[in-house]
DNA sequence: ACAGTATTGTTATTTATTTAACAATAATGA
DNA sequence: TCATTATTGTTAAATAAATAACAATACTGT
């Protein structure tokens, strides 16, 4: 899944995470009263070049102004038909230790369009018990509560040990796209959206560059 | 700063965040008894291809045996050699919200490598408090404990909205390594490594993908 | 009227990364 | 002995993505 087709173009998969930023920055813009924006204006609150915002946008075939750049407003609402989901996504969390926790507050209520209908964890004193007002369910009823409450995207943050069991019966419940925020690597059919981030790799490489940028002085 | 140069030869930087990950694969079949281990076993563990392995490992120079494969102690320690940090890396967690705190305890205790060594937080009741034994500063001495404690990799888990200010201090105060987990992107000098992992886009991605996927039906 | 300027939109080039192809090798067993 | 097999190591090709280059345009000031 390297690219996709809109409008009939070919549209580069990271093309597609830039646009999810530019709305972001556009939309605090917006806040501040502007209604018009330059490619390099853009460019300078995200960290890309202004060709890159301008090819990303060609590719989308939205048009700016030679004069004025481009209208915000209506930047947004093609990103918006672009990115989202007409009647939002459901999303449910597994796992609910620390980082469970903390991915459910980061997300809880800052966009309409992701919904977390559920959590699931596997110790039994959360299980039956509410976090801010979401019902915690036994992994035992993944299949069921995932068909029941239409659940699209599952962000997962079980123990390591778990994460191939668990992503399999997400699979087999129908699941679209699985946020694995394990260290386990799982693999998941074609059709299903899958992203993978490993803190831990992220760390060792951190401190790799750190080593790497010492022993050039 | 998109290659390396190990032992003479070109890495690509997307090699190294391998690497890394394949010597996580290893040190779990080494506790299972394993000596060897075949390209195409890294790569089923990994999801990678067993070519991409074998390059991987041409490329660190790492050769293999014809008919055992490679030899999983030999390799976990070469891993390590181009990875590790002789002395270990001191890292500092800004911002000891719900996401700082789930990032500490991930990493607590995980990779004798990575000491967090100090976290720093705005908020008055935190400042002074230990969590898990590590103390809480306050922002306004982050020059001050940074170069005392020789931090050399921040997480950033500070509000959006400090993001800018507070990756700027960092700089200033020297730090070698940014994890930028906010969703404000931030610039730094090219001899600061920068990651940068935004939830709410790779939220957006998997929903867009879900709905490419749907549509395709 | 027209040179100068700043910007968009698009094509071409370059760079980076993955994937494919395949020779070399060593063991196996007919 | 010699074809068969499974693997590594390496070069070549393909794919993906970013960057550069530049024509087209419309406004500005002289």
């Amino acid at each position: 899944m390297a690219k996709v087709k809109i409008h009939s173009k070919e549209i580069p998969v990271k093309t597609i995470g830039r646009l999810s930023q530019y709305r972001r920055a556009l939309l605090i813009c917006t806040l501040k009263g502007k209604t018009h924006i330059f490619s390099h204006e853009i460019a300078a609150i995200q960290h890309v070049t202004a060709v890159q915002v301008r090819r990303d946008l060609m590719l989308i075939g939205f048009n700016g102004s030679l004069k004025q750049g481009y209208n915000i407003r209506n930047l947004i609402d093609v990103i918006s038909e672009i990115l989202d989901y007409e009647e939002g996504v459901n999303v449910a969390i597994f796992g609910l230790g620390n980082f469970g926790r903390a991915l459910f507050n980061y997300f809880y209520g800052k966009r309409s369009q992701l919904r977390i209908v559920a959590t699931f964890d596997s110790n039994t004193e959360k299980i039956g018990t509410e976090y801010n007002k979401v019902y915690c369910y036994s992994p035992y009823r993944v299949e069921e509560i995932v068909k029941k409450k239409n659940i699209k995207i599952a962000i997962l943050t079980v123990p390591p040990k778990r994460a191939l069991e668990v992503a399999k019966k997400l699979v087999d419940a129908g699941i679209k796209g699985i946020l694995n925020y394990t260290s386990t690597p799982i693999d998941v059919p074609d059709d299903v959206f899958l992203d993978e981030y490993d803190m831990i790799t992220t760390m060792e490489k951190a401190a790799f560059f750190v080593k790497m940028n010492e022993l050039k002085l």
